[in-house]
DNA sequence: CTTTAGGCATACCAATTGGTACGAACGAAC
DNA sequence: GTTCGTTCGTACCAATTGGTATGCCTAAAG
């Protein structure tokens, strides 16, 4: 019997997310979680089909909604653009807890395992992916439009730099089991965007 | 009978690494690659203790020398060194097959997938993505030493920043399914390369 | 009070997985 | 020609995996 009865629907995405980031999709082991949650498979299945679409509930519901809500915050900054493109970058370096970086960045794991894979993870990821790149972007066009942004800014080629350099940091810490690769780049990029502020 | 039994030992090695390239490690079924060589078990168990060795192996006498080769090459370029950086990079995006894009890069995957799970992989990832890094920080070294290169430039810093956009420009490409954010990111590293050579 | 529908447990299962035990063929060495 | 090690095929297996069939329990609706 579940101790906390309050949304069981919710606990099994929930545990069954953490185990992905470690595991991966396709190493889930969906009949485990039941076990450490104490339940059987007869609330598993009673609220997911299978085992792709609790995957695709887990994006659509979990990882998907929190990057695009933490990437759209852009919208809501009050100051400079460039510097509200660098706040987002420097709250992850304080938000995310150590282990995230040695286990990497949920979006680029499944991005890596499950992309030329599975069409509906790909259309998901992609679809999230994208989302982040046109917050970044459409900052930077308001950045641009304010005249706080050097006006020959490529803001699409910009936002897909920030992008790049965000997966490839993640992807680095994990590879060396060490957060700091991450750090750099993030203080890289700070400067990078700096030098597209207008005179 | 295989058709072939020239060196079963590397066709079974090649066959799973192609394998592997597609569904990762942990999805690789190497039962069913025995069947797509037309051998059996038989061969595959003289020549491999099990899985883990065959991914090792595959790191080891595959994926790590091609690697380290291909960025050691930057040992011989007599040129300057910086486009002897930015040679290295063009030449991916004419050697890699379009496939390779969105299969995304070998080494990138199985950090992803395999770095926090198991300590031989990720020893040997690490050791890979060193060896590139210490290759590239080498040739920007050299420059300075010639006077080609800036003498203010942080060889440590470039090098990981190259890296970076190149395990981020392969993630990247990989989510969207189109290699032109790998040539984006080439494109952009170039220019920024070029920012380094002395005056 | 009865009916009904969601919420979940129990007890199965077929297929797959990585792996093993064993032996046959074959060539080299003596 | 006998021995012997390498190379591989055959036949098997235990454990795991994702998934299903079924029914009990409860609460709300009628």
């Amino acid at each position: 019997m579940p101790i906390l009865m309050k949304d069981l629907r919710r606990q099994i995405l929930e545990k069954n997310r953490e185990a992905m980031h470690l595991h991966g999709y396709q190493g889930l082991r969906a009949d485990l979680v039941v076990k450490e949650l104490a339940i059987t498979k007869g609330a598993y299945y009673h609220y997911f089909s299978g085992k792709q679409e609790l995957g695709y509930c887990i994006l659509d519901e979990l990882i998907g909604p929190e990057h695009l809500h933490y990437w759209g915050a852009l919208n809501d900054y009050f100051g400079h653009p460039i510097e509200g493109i660098i706040e987002r970058l420097k709250t992850l370096r304080i938000e995310l807890k150590n282990d995230y970086f040695l286990l990497g960045s949920e979006l680029n794991n499944l991005i890596q395992e499950m992309a030329p894979l599975d069409e509906g993870f790909q259309q998901r990821l992609q679809r999230i992916v994208e989302g982040m790149r046109l917050a970044i972007r459409a900052a930077i066009e308001r950045g641009k439009k304010a005249r706080l942004v050097k006006a020959e800014t490529d803001a699409d080629e910009v936002a897909t730099m920030v992008l790049t350099n965000l997966l490839g940091a993640f992807s680095l810490a994990k590879a060396f089991q060490d957060r700091k690769f991450f750090d750099r780049t993030i203080e890289q990029m700070t400067e990078y965007l700096r030098d597209f502020k207008g005179q």
